[in-house]
DNA sequence: ATTGAATTGAGAATGTATTATCATTAAATC
DNA sequence: GATTTAATGATAATACATTCTCAATTCAAT
């Protein structure tokens, strides 16, 4: 069992995803958190989000046919918001409620996914 | 411009996917088809499958972080089941409606998905 | 400051879905 | 039946996100 050592590039990983609203692609994270973490690696950025995700401090964040993405874990019931024009995606904290009544008689619901497209505000205006 | 010629691998395909209720990965078509058209290519089955696709017969179906399916056009608006037990997906008529309300102040919806997790009717008896 | 081990960076390697290549096969027309 | 050419099969090639390899670093306890 090794200890986890305090790194700037780890630090400089959990501070990109701190930092920004959006879920965040390894690619842009990558891209975050050279500023604290000057040629920080691709790998390592993967390996400090293993860990964050082993520990439960970050989840990956899916969308249908889209590159996976990481988020802080809100520990809320939450939905996202993915903007056609720029493509990055946004928390949604309200929920349609129960789904449970639209699946087929005889099936069991014990989660669901909503993913709502459209415009987000900074490209409408 | 070429003419389209009705094969019967092409033939195998369409029927593959107007046989079975649950959308497809290529693979599951590659090999539901094989039967009608033995010795089919996988490359065959893309061929075949961007045709459908052009067409407007069949629409690819992406869940998050799981493998593209393609099912035919149903015309009407539907989301998805997933059973968590044997990963097949059926189709959901139902819908929580307009949704739009969820998105943040500002932002525009004109579009969402709604997928469902659980466990199907076959998995459960 | 010294040192042992965890961490890193660069790039190779992996896994998966899909497309391209090209010689061969087979629809569709004559 | 002969001919034209789209379609096919096998496989190499792409595109990707992610993981692995390994020598060089650097954290952290002494």
């Amino acid at each position: 069992m090794p200890t986890e050592r305090r790194t700037r590039q780890r630090q400089a990983v959990r501070r990109a995803l701190e930092t920004t609203r959006t879920p965040m692609r390894a690619h842009d994270i990558h891209v975050a958190a050279a500023p604290g973490a000057p040629g920080i690696g691709l790998a390592t950025v993967y390996r400090a989000l293993k860990s964050l995700i082993e520990s439960g401090d970050v989840v990956t964040v899916d969308l249908p046919g889209d590159t996976p993405r990481y988020e802080l874990a809100k520990g809320h019931h939450h939905h996202h918001f993915r903007c056609r024009s720029c493509s990055r995606v946004f928390e949604v904290d309200g929920c349609p409620g129960d789904l449970a009544a639209l699946a087929p008689r005889g099936f069991t619901v014990d989660g669901h996914e909503v993913v709502l497209y459209g415009r987000c505000a900074a490209c409408l205006s």
